[in-house]
DNA sequence: CATAAAGTAAGCTGATTGACGAAGTCAGAT
DNA sequence: ATCTGACTTCGTCAATCAGCTTACTTTATG
């Protein structure tokens, strides 16, 4: 939540016709003069002021990133007020874990790092580059409204865990009724897979891998892909 | 949806441990070359080479902004292939309009803008500042599932428009039931606005405000406000 | 009214950026 | 075995940034 904030304030303030307003409009968000902020940057008033009225006309970005991450610090060291109340993240329980890389990473080397099994998915396919993944619990996903639909992160260039998998056909067929395809689908220790999975799988050119990993060792072991 | 994507990737970029690989990252799924994104931005191959590799370790935002927008508008007049797979927005058909203003705007601003009538608020309140808003099609919201979920953007200090009031209860009830609540909320040329609403309202410490102009006026009023 | 607090303005300086272009490396195709 | 395309490295330099200090407006507040 706090990156997602900070990324987000960085994201607004670098696209922002005046980045020094938005700039300010944050630091007022968060209730700071600009003399409190200066100091939680140790620097002196005078330069908060300068890149608020925009006498820097492109601060670098370590500096938005201070700037930005100071205010959120701050923000959550005195009880989160302001990073509590920034709704739009309504956690969804059906989603376990999503993260983006910052590079791509072969599909490949995913496979190997969790020990996966080719169910569909030709040579070509596999040597593509994914750029994040999520990890869904199956079952809450049918009961939690809408839960496909924030299953993808920023780019659909990713692969989608589904955990508690039965048959193996649901996961498969939401994938196929969705307008986002991911392009690797994992079964984390299914009891079976049905042989439509597959199938389906190869109409919609998604790689399908099943694993006997459980989801805490595969999250531990895909922390440290960049 | 193209301005929502160019701040993702600023704010990525900028939060980014490794600003340089993060920007190679969006190259690559923009399936541009080095040589290709140069031409773009008009300058040397080098240059993309010197960010990329971190020789510039504080890049400024407008650097960073010149890239994303180069990768995002090459993308957008070649069929938006990138773009169009980028999912995490299903446009929720309840939500008419959501912005979010560079500044703090007052509320009092606001009502006047919209010519409004003040239900419930106290004159200190509607002193304060508001950083966005959000319109909102009641009717459809009911029937859509979790639309006040999302009504919120990024900041809660913000107006809600409600088009398409009847009574004036439902409105007030979902923001009383919802844990996250706006500044403001308007009912948009509502039927009839029932007594609970206002004192509702007060509970919340909402500003409830009326207005007969329709949602389209509404908008564009507010479209210049920054 | 005096004085504080918040914010602006301007001048200055050392450190970095943004850009170029030339000279590399490296992997794959011919 | 060399050629090509994609990428990297590096020296250079004018332009700009990041920061300081000091002086100046406002706007509250006792």
């Amino acid at each position: 939540m706090q990156e997602q904030l900070t990324r987000r304030m960085a994201g607004e303030i670098v696209i922002s016709e005046r980045p020094g307003e938005t700039l300010r409009k944050w630091r007022e968000i968060f209730q700071l003069s600009q003399k409190e902020l200066a100091t939680l940057l140790e620097v002196n008033p005078s330069v908060v002021c300068d890149f608020e009225k925009g006498r820097r006309a492109s601060p670098g970005i370590v500096t938005v990133r201070k700037f930005v991450e100071a205010m959120v610090d701050y923000d959550s060291s005195h009880g989160g007020k302001v990073i509590n109340t920034m709704a739009g993240t309504r956690t969804n329980e059906a989603i376990v874990d999503i993260r983006e890389f910052t590079s791509g990473i072969a599909i490949e080397t995913v496979i190997e790092k969790i020990e996966g099994e080719v169910l569909a998915g030709s040579k070509e396919i596999i040597e593509r580059p994914i750029y994040g993944y999520t990890m869904v619990d199956s079952l809450k996903a049918i009961t939690t409204f809408n839960a496909f639909g924030e299953m993808y992160g920023w780019s659909n260039e990713r692969a989608v865990f589904f955990s508690g998998v039965h048959y193996g056909r649901s996961p498969m067929i939401a994938v196929r009724a969705h307008p986002v395809k991911p392009r690797m689908a994992v079964y984390v220790k299914p009891k079976a897979v049905d042989p439509l999975a597959p199938k389906l799988a190869d109409m919609e050119k998604v790689v399908l891998v099943k694993t006997d990993l459980d989801e805490s060792t595969i999250v531990e072991r895909l922390r440290y892909l960049r």
